[in-house]
Order: C-alpha cells, then structure tokens, then sequence
RNA sequence: CCGGGAGAAGCUAAAUGGUUAGGCAGAGGACUGUAAAUCCUCGAUUAGUAGGUUCGACUCCUACCUCCCGGACCA
C-alpha cells in the first residue's frame, strides 16, 4: 500500500479529520505511528462502536497503524458506570468488555490477536509522570473549556456534576500524551476533547508529543455517531432545521434498550428493532433507516446490492450506490418495509459471527455475569 | 459542623389528615404493506428509610439517609 490508499483507508467513512497534514507526513516517513481509542467500561457495545468505531480501528490496521484499545476503568468509576464501583469495572474490563471488542474486530474480518490493550490503572500505576502531565493539560486549561466538554460523559447541561467528572478530560488527554499517540481515534462527539489535547499538546513538558524526535501534535479522528431509529423529537421537522444535523444529534444510547443495537441480539430482536425504526415514506431528509444504509450496507458492498421481493411488490430492484437508493426512495420504487426487510437480513447475518462466539459457553458466562451485575446494580438503584 | 429547603413510577406533577389526578415516556391492540400520526386498553398493594401521633398519614411529629442552597472553619 502506498502512502494514498492508506490515507485513504484512513479516512474513508470519517467524519472529520483533525489534522491532516501530520497524518499524510507521518504516513510519508514510514516509521511506526501509535494509534489509541479509549473505551468506557460499560455494558455490551452497541452497534454503533461495535461496527463504526471498530471498523475505523480496522482500517487503520490495515493501513499499517499499530492500533492500541485503552480500556478505560479510572474514567469509568468517574463516570458512575457499573454503579461507581471501581472493582467490578475491572472485573469486566478484562473479562467480557475486553471479549466483546474482540468478536468485534473478529466480525469485521479482523485478527483479535493483533488488539493491544491497555487498562487505564495499570498504566497509570506504572508510569507516575502521567500525573504531571494531567497537571499541564489542566493548568493550560480553563474551566468554562473542561465544562464543555464534559457532554460527551452523557450528562444534561446543568445537570450536577461531582468534582471528579471534571477530571476526566485532562486525564483523556493526558493519556494520550503520556501513551506517546500520533493518532486519538473517537466519535465526533469527543471533538471538544481531543480539541482540548491538541491546543495543550504545545504546552506539555514531560510527555510532549513526538514523531520519531520530530514534536508533533497528535491527529484526531472522528467518526460519525450512527443515528437511533426511534422517531425525532419534533415531527415534522420545521423547515429551518437542519435534519441531517439532527439525525447525527439521535445517537444511539445504550441505556435506552430500543434505541441501541447489539451484535449479540438475537435474529428476531434484531429484525423486531428495524422494523420499529422510524421510516416515513419518500422521506430522505430524516431517515435513520437509509443512514443505516449509507453508514453500515454501502461501505461494505461497494458494487451495490439487490433487493428481492415479491412482484406484488415490485420484484427484484437493485441499487449501485447510496445516491441511487434515496433518490429510488424518494420515488417511491422501494418502500420502507422493502429496506428493512434488506437491512435486517443483512444483519443478522453480518453479526452471526458475533452471535455464534458469544454462545460458546464460556464467553456466554462472561456476558451472563454482566448482565446479573448490571441487573443488580439498576435493582439496587430504585 | 451550623442553618434553610427538597425527596411520590423511567421522568414530571396535582390533591385543607379521608384512602395517590394528569402529562411525557413505556407495553398491548386497531388502522396503515414498516415506523410515525390518530383511536382504544394497561401501568405505583404505594410515597427516601425506620418509628410515632391518629378511627384514618403522601400530608403532622422524631431519628436517620441522600441531594440542593447558604454560612462557619481556613490551621
């Protein structure tokens, strides 16, 4: 692969990319560039990381970046998951949340074995400089900034929050410099952070970034949020929304169960959740079904595909791009059952492999025992 | 630590001490070749916890817990 199709491996399917230049200069050299995604330890991965975020982290093995998976535990407990409880965070870290980003990788076709994984209290038990680098990020650093960017934690503006929380954006960024990363990997909706890293990364004395003895600050990339398919707040839209910045804003929440998606849902609960997503006809301007498509189906069939139905129905119509399907759409040619019928059989059976892995006894014990945690904690609340 | 306020379903919220309205969300059904919209049906053996007063307590009293707001302490 030349220094193109991998930046172009890099890039595809992103949302932004936050530093380019450094990216197409570290590619040029040809030295090994470091890449990170932080990951809450929360319950299972819905499909949006499982599938989007995952698939980036593939592509960026492919195109020869050495990928590292942070399991964030010390976030985690900040962020109250697993009922603030430090110990079973880590419990699950290594056991089924470690397992399920492996069948992830393994679902899209990727060699689990080539993950490195780093768990946030390890490293920081062993490299104690990472504290005074927490400290430049946050003594450059103001306030108002960290308070902003704290959405990203899944917390209402104005909603109260303990000190702690605060600490968790200088710690990610931090820990992006203290691990030495050329690359910070997320979801757009971790913008505000990593914006925050690479406006201190000039400030950091003890873990400054560097290239190889070259300082540079670290790139981010982001990918798009894979939008729920429940109906939008306001239906019909007013005409100066912007709906495909709403349809971004509906992601996925893994605590509503009807709005996430999991690799390991069964066929049924997979198909019965497409078929409650919301789908007007001819509608092409807020549509999380024909996202879905455009985010999950076209980059992986980039010849197209066909959809088979009845010829009551219409018989057979085939689609060579995304383009293609909405303006079929729009028309009219395809109704709304005829892509969820496509989407959820096109699923279930792109998940099997994840399906199948997490039935094999022990792996199924794993996630059997996070769901009883998870059930405790949640029962214990009320 | 002191003072003040609050705690009712997933969220929200009314009811002079008389046996928990309503709204949103959710579930089921009808109607649409999906969903949405609309229409029907359902939902707390129960009010932060434990006691007490009373014929009767969400309502009054006491203690404790949690959260909010002030103040004190500032070595």
């Amino acid at each position: 692969m030349n220094t193109e199709e991998r930046l172009n491996l890099i890039k595809r399917n992103t949302e932004e990319i936050i530093g380019e230049d450094e990216l197409r200069f570290m590619l040029e050299s040809g030295q090994e560039i470091n890449h990170y995604i932080g990951f809450e330890i929360s319950g299972k991965l819905h499909i949006g990381q499982a599938v989007i975020v995952m698939q980036k982290v593939k592509d960026l093995m492919d195109a020869g970046v050495k990928v590292h998976l942070f399991l964030a535990d010390w976030h985690s407990y900040l962020n109250d998951k697993f009922g603030g409880n430090l110990e079973i965070i880590k419990e699950i870290a290594d056991g089924a949340f470690k397992e399920i980003l492996k069948a992830s990788i393994l679902t899209l076709g990727g060699d689990p074995e080539k993950l490195t994984f780093i768990k946030a209290s390890e490293y920081y038990a062993t490299h104690p400089d990472f504290w005074l680098t927490f400290l430049e990020v946050s003594k450059n650093t103001s306030l108002p900034r960290i308070e902003r960017s704290i959405s990203i934690m899944g917390r209402e503006e104005g909603q109260t929050k303990d000190f702690g929380s605060l600490a968790y954006p200088p710690m990610q960024a931090a820990d992006i410099f203290a691990m030495n990363i050329q690359i910070a990997q997320g979801g757009i909706d971790q913008r505000k952070i990593h914006v925050i890293m690479r406006d201190t990364a000039d400030k950091i004395k003890t873990n400054m970034p560097m290239f190889h003895g070259k300082r540079m600050k670290p790139v981010a990339i982001h990918t798009p949020l894979l939008p729920s398919l429940a109906k939008p707040a306001i239906w019909p839209i007013p005409e100066d929304m912007n709906k495909r910045e709403l349809l971004n804003k509906g992601k996925m929440s893994k605590s509503d169960p009807n709005s996430a998606m999991f690799m390991m849902d069964d066929p049924e609960a997979i198909r019965k959740k497409i078929m409650k997503g919301f789908c007007m006809e001819k509608e092409i301007g807020y549509n999380p079904i024909l996202r879905w498509f455009e985010m999950i189906v076209f980059p992986r069939e980039k010849s197209g595909f066909k959809i088979v139905r009845p010829e009551e129905h219409g018989g057979i119509i085939s689609f060579k791009d995304f383009k293609d399907l909405e303006s079929k759409f729009e028309k009219g040619d395809v109704h709304p059952i005829d892509v969820k019928n496509f989407l959820a059989d096109y699923l279930i059976e792109m998940f099997k492999p994840a399906r199948e892995h997490f039935q094999k006894p022990a792996y199924k014990k794993m996630l059997d025992r996070m769901e009883e945690i998870l059930g405790k904690i949640k029962a214990k609340s009320h």
